[in-house]
DNA sequence: TTGTAAGCGTTATCAT
DNA sequence: ATGATAACGCTTACAA
């Protein structure tokens, strides 16, 4: 037994084909008795329209491909979430594929989507993305680009980022009220637009509030737990009494590193993370943190992505706010 | 400029679109040299399958849907992780639906994956589902079926499940090896088979001590974290010296319990939790639990997907060992 | 308001 | 070993 078609439909009620795929596509061509005899022996017949031939004739598919380096880390399920809610509302299919950072693995997944035809592509880039020449090369003019997080700058489509400037400013800002005086910064990889921003928003705190910049205690590329670990020795040396880190899991070694040196945390050192992921108000103490909001940079990013492909837009720039969440490791 | 088609390549080498067609899918009427012409010419003009037409003309697609109940779960995004690297491996696309724990969305994903015209479906359970009447309804005969982790009995196709059994056992004999003379148990919905084969695990292993089963410190439906807290009090009360818990965040409550009640862990108190989440080794103390290879788990279940879509077999049972990582909180 | 007819790109069948 | 032809199910000018 084969699946219900349109004709199936247009022969129990002796009309044609095309009459009943206008009925079913909202044509307004269509008189409305005829229409209402339509649906009714499409339910009776249980009929579900044939995507691939649809989109085959349209030329166009309803599917929307997301990549992210890994699905399994906590903000990345959470955007694929809040993106995968709005398109699916809206009657687009999701496709996901990972890079695990890597260029290599990026270049594939846009090859296996375009192969896909998918309408559309919303991309967080992999550590080891720098140009988007890969992009342009991959998705033809007709496939909408959506970057969301880890953008790169001369792409066509939409962006959706953090306040990532913001966010960081108002931590650093918190650990200066709690009377913290001598501020390192952990701080990712300044070629990418993400953390750079983050790391302007810790010099201008320190800026307003008349307190030195010192390079020496800002650690570039200290991402890693390990990282974080290593480089709080080294803040630690040079007389830090708090970290601002723009990552939670380099933040947790920060914190390890302090309790291992006997420093109470947060009496004698102070520390605020980035991300605020679900570990951050299970170590004790608990770690203050940036939420980024993942589910709403979904949702943003989804909703992008629609007007995108309505036509409704040619590209925009969207910023999700955060919200600093203080916990014990920075409140004193 | 629209893509390039067989028929392209077709006029461009003075044959037919139908020599093209059986020269690109490994048909062995070609002759070599036509076949590296084609070859040729199509890596030339950039040809990429238009998968939407070959599979309206097959009548089958190369997309299999899997429904969890959250992405946002560590588990479930290691078992898509690892699904998904099989899939795409061979060939096929993934659908992601998640279901809130909802057996409304759980229906709806079924059928907007049927609409999808899906291959196959892995699928692992929301919590209100307890038959699967309406995974029958919402499939065909031909869509292929793998249920994972939550699995309901009586449906067609393939199980993917942990040895749930032996990784309590596991855990429990830990316990007793470890010198605790009184263990309580948190445990799930017992009318979900994997919760009530982790209680027998348990059961079993305090069966085999010569240790009694008390059922007034087992727990049921303790799944969250104040669920743990609250029953670890009635625990502590009951006598007990350790916990074993069928989940990582009860078991998180249980270790907070155990130390607002000044007691040490794991001197005075042991717990053993499973799912071995990423927080187990970031709390102090780090926590024990039962790590139960969601990766592999992924992976198993695509393969056993594809098995069921190639007819190499018609439904399997396979079980995923279990590895009991043992650290502070159980061991003295 | 409805019917007619063509075609989206591919593949399977039959013929050569 | 290759070509001709039809068909998968749907949409959409165009005609009526």
């Amino acid at each position: 037994m084969s699946a219900t078609t349109i004709r199936d439909i247009a022969v129990a009620l002796g009309v044609t084909p095309s009459t009943v795929s206008r009925a079913l596509s909202g044509n307004p061509y269509v008189k409305e008795s005829t229409r209402a005899a339509i649906l009714k022996k499409a339910r009776e017949l249980g009929y579900e329209r044939n995507v691939m031939a649809s989109n085959l004739r349209k030329g166009t598919t309803n599917i929307v491909g997301i990549i992210v380096p890994r699905i399994n880390r906590e903000f990345f399920g959470n955007v694929i979430s809040g993106a995968e809610a709005v398109f699916s509302e809206a009657g687009y299919s999701v496709v996901i594929c990972q890079t695990h950072e890597r260029l290599e693995d990026e270049k594939a997944a846009l090859k296996v989507l375009a192969g896909e035809q998918v309408a559309g592509i919303m991309i967080s880039h992999s550590s080891e993305t720098v140009s988007g020449e890969h992009i342009l090369d991959a998705i033809g003019e007709s496939v909408k680009l959506v970057q969301f997080d880890r953008v790169i700058e001369g792409l066509p489509g939409s962006i959706v980022i953090n306040d990532d400037f913001k966010g960081a400013y108002t931590a650093t800002k918190h650990l200066i009220d709690n009377g913290y005086k001598r501020i390192g910064a952990l701080v990712g990889f300044m070629d990418t637009i993400l953390f750079k921003r983050r790391y302007e928003g810790y010099a201008a705190a320190l800026a307003d509030a008349g307190m030195p910049l010192d390079p020496d205690i800002v650690y570039e590329n200290t991402i890693l737990r390990e990282n974080g670990y290593e480089s709080t020795v080294k803040a630690i040396a040079a007389g830090c009494d708090a970290i601002y880190s723009s990552g939670d899991f380099s933040a947790l070694g920060a914190l390890e590193c302090a309790l291992k040196h006997g420093l109470k945390v947060p009496e004698d050192f102070g520390i605020v993370g980035t991300a605020n992921e679900t570990f951050t108000s299970l170590v004790s103490p608990r770690m203050s943190s940036v939420d980024q909001h993942p589910f709403e940079m979904g949702r943003s990013s989804a909703s992008a992505m629609i007007r995108l492909l309505s036509g409704e837009t040619q590209g925009e720039e969207i910023l999700i706010g955060t919200t600093l969440v203080t916990r014990q490791s920075s409140t004193r």
